[in-house]
This record gives structure tokens, sequence and C-alpha cells, in this order.
DNA sequence: AGGGATCCATGATTGGATCCCA
DNA sequence: TGGGATCCAATCATGGATCCCT
């Protein structure tokens, strides 16, 4: 388990990511001295956790940024086989209870505001240890990207802010969702419910559509024209 | 069984489709002197034969219009429940055999060059007899419409005049597709081979596909601002 | 509980197969 | 056989559920 100092520079960091392209998972997991589980299945987090120590993550407390010091959250973003996301970005939990505030504040806004997204094969016909880190790309939201994001934040906060939290479900929003994020259906947290009054309700989280990471892979890779 | 004339007009052609938008199947086929099918499992051309008669088409022969004064072919356009084609859409059978000769040429851009759409709840919870039928319009393809259709169209002649048809499934084109169309998968055709040599194949029929007339939809009934 | 995510049952899509009629 | 299409098994997409670690 060799530690991996903190990038001091986004050069950096990216010429790290780009020595880990091409590498397998088991390979990574060689160099930072952990074993390759047999599937996902029960260890979720699993790559993400590995690419951080890896390209030397040092957050370790709470909404700071992965990259403390040059201020870049890292993303593992799965590839299915025709190179699509194959999953949704978990971004943030949804704080519920107290009043949302405004988007420039905002967790969303600050998580996404600099990301090194690293793409990684996820094929289910490959086994995972087998699996390969792609590309890796920095980037901040554009203009339009910032005004869609934004626009789903105040909806969907906005519902929240009303006490209409049970009315969300995940096929609001034209980039994020808020869906689930509880260790089942079950789990409860405090929330405040339409007069403002305690209530108890299901986690939620705050994720990217798959379709709005896939097009933010379109305008870093445009495909060849043909 | 009351015989229907053939429109002398396109003003006059819509109008009595307007006529018929709202009415349910069954009200068509009592007017047409036809018993409505329990389904459409083994009557599936049931539909746009019961619309032809209704309107007066006339095309007996082949590859005419099927309004043959005024030069407009009529398709029926299976909506689901949420008002988007249910399928794709058949546009002629593929000639394998002979050059394909040239786009302006083709019964691919003859047949779709003056078309009155007339759309049908296709719903499967909604009983055949009582589905109705939906607003028709007359569409011609336009400038991009037409572009891609020749793109597609030149790509997959192209292929079947180097020999290459038995390359060719339905996930090629953009808004073309070439699929199987005949009685049965073992039933067999003439075509030429890669060497222009007599051989026996599948025919195959060109159709639009469903995300294609879902575009034609949009264009000719753009959704309300929200 | 928050941060890292994937799992998987169910619904939507669709490509190859098939059906009737003239 | 060409013209009118739909059927349906298999694949794809995804939203709600779940999992581990610190």
């Amino acid at each position: 388990m060799r530690p991996v100092p903190p990038p001091g520079s986004e050069a950096e960091l990216l010429s790290r990511a780009a020595s880990l392209a091409g590498r397998t998972l088991a390979q990574l997991a060689f160099d930072a001295g952990v074993p390759v589980p047999d599937s996902q299945r029960r260890r979720k987090g699993w790559v993400g956790a590995l690419v951080e120590r890896c390209l030397g993550a040092d957050a370790s407390s709470l909404s700071e940024p992965d990259f403390t010091r040059i201020g870049v959250e890292l993303k593992t973003l799965p590839l299915n086989r025709r190179g699509a996301p194959a999953e949704s970005t978990y971004v943030c939990t949804v704080p519920l209870g107290r009043s949302p505030g405004r988007w420039e504040d905002s967790a969303v806004r600050r998580k996404l505001s600099r990301v090194l997204w690293v793409t990684v094969e996820a094929d289910p016909v490959i086994p995972l240890a087998a699996r390969r880190l792609g590309t890796a790309f920095l980037w901040s939201p554009n203009a339009e990207e910032e005004r869609l994001l934004r626009a789903d934040w105040e909806e969907l906060t906005g519902l929240i802010a009303l006490g209409r939290l049970e009315e969300i479900n995940a096929h609001l929003g034209a980039c994020l969702q808020i869906r689930p994020k509880a260790a089942n259906a079950r789990a409860l947290t405090r929330a405040a419910d339409a007069r403002g009054a305690p209530a108890e309700t299901l986690p939620r989280a705050v994720s990217l559509r798959a379709s709005f990471t896939a097009a933010i892979l379109r305008s870093a890779f445009p495909p060849p024209p043909g």
C-alpha cells in the first residue's frame, strides 16, 4: 500500500491520470496493495475508491473536493461496451430539513465546478480485474450546461422547500435527478414537511443522468466524421 | 360495403380524412361493410386496408400511389399510449437482382414524395374495434429529411449492388432500414450475389424507423411550450 | 450519515419473423 | 409476390434499492 501524495496542480493530476490509462484494475489494485473483489455486487464504490488512492485524493472531510489543494473533484465514469456511460453519476446527498439556499452556494454547483472524469471499462462480460481505465479529462460546466444544471436544481430544491419531496422521483430533471440513497428502503432521516414540521423520510441523493454525462463525453471526444 | 370514389384533390382527401378523425375502427368497418377481427395477430394489414377503402384509394396496380389521380400515398401511423409511433413504417420491397438505379428514380423516393399520414390509436389495452383514428396530415420530405433518406438509400443500395446484402441488417440506416419481409424465414427470392451470379435470398423490405416518423409527427404537431 | 458507487426488476424498444389479401 | 402492416422474444434503459467504507 504505497501512499500517493496529493497532486500540486491540474497538470500534474492530468499527467498522472494519463499514465493510468490502459492499465487494468488488477494492476492498480496491486500497486495500491488491495485485493480485487470478485464482483462489485457487494463492493459498489470500490473502483472509485481505488482510483482516488492511485491519484492521491486527500479529502477526508465532508464537502471538500477530492483534491483539496487544487479544488478538483474526481469521478469515475463507467462506460458500457459502446463507450457510453453505463450508470448515472452520484453528486451529493440532498440536504433535507433546512433551506436549500442559492444555486451559487449549493453543494451540487461546488462539486461540479471542476471535475476530473476518469473513464473505466464497465462491460459486464469483462471480469472486474481485467477492466482498463480509459482516458481522463478535466471538465467544468459550460454556460449551457450550467444553465441546465441550475434549472433542474432550482426546480427540485423548490419542490423540497414547498414540502413536496414525496412528489419527487427520478423522472424529474433534464440532467439532474433525485433518487433514494440509503442502506435500504426502510432507512429514514430527518426532514421538514410542507408546514416545516419535523418529519422522517428516505434519504435522497442528487445524481447526473447518464444522458448528460454522455453529452459531456461527446464534447470532450467528438466522434470522427463519417 | 359502400364504394367511396377517389378524391379529386388533396383538399378533398384531407377533408375526408378530417371527417374520419375521432371515429372508431368499428364505425369505419361498419360503413365499409366489413367485420372487425378480434385481433390483428392474423390480420396485420387490416387497418391500412380499411382506411384505404374509407378514403377512396384506387391503386390496384403495382408501384402507383394509393390515390392515383392526385399522386398521394396513404400510410396509417399507429400511435402508442404516449402518442409516439408504435412501429416502423413499411415503404416498399427491395428490388434484388437488378441494379438499383438512381435515388431520383427510386421507389422509395416516389412513394415518400407525397404522403397522407393517418394516425391511429394503437395502445394494446384498447380493443381493436374501439381504437380511434386521429388527425391526418399531408407530408413531403423537407430538404433535410430528403438528404437523410437519400444518404441511407445510397448506402443500402450501394451495399446490395456490391453483393453484400447478407451484411445488411436493421441496424443500418439513420432513418431507413432494410428488414426481412416474407411469409417466413425460409422463404426465398431470386437475387444476385457479389459476382452478379444468380442466388437465392430472403426477400427484404425498406421501412422508415419509428424515430423518423416520430420526428415527422413532431414537426407536424409541435409540442406546446412548457 | 455522507462519500464512493453498482445492482437488478421492470418497462420500453426493436429487429427479425410472420400474417392476410388481391 | 408485392402491398398492407403487426407480432413478439430478446435486448436495452432506468429508477428505485442496495452495498461497503470511514
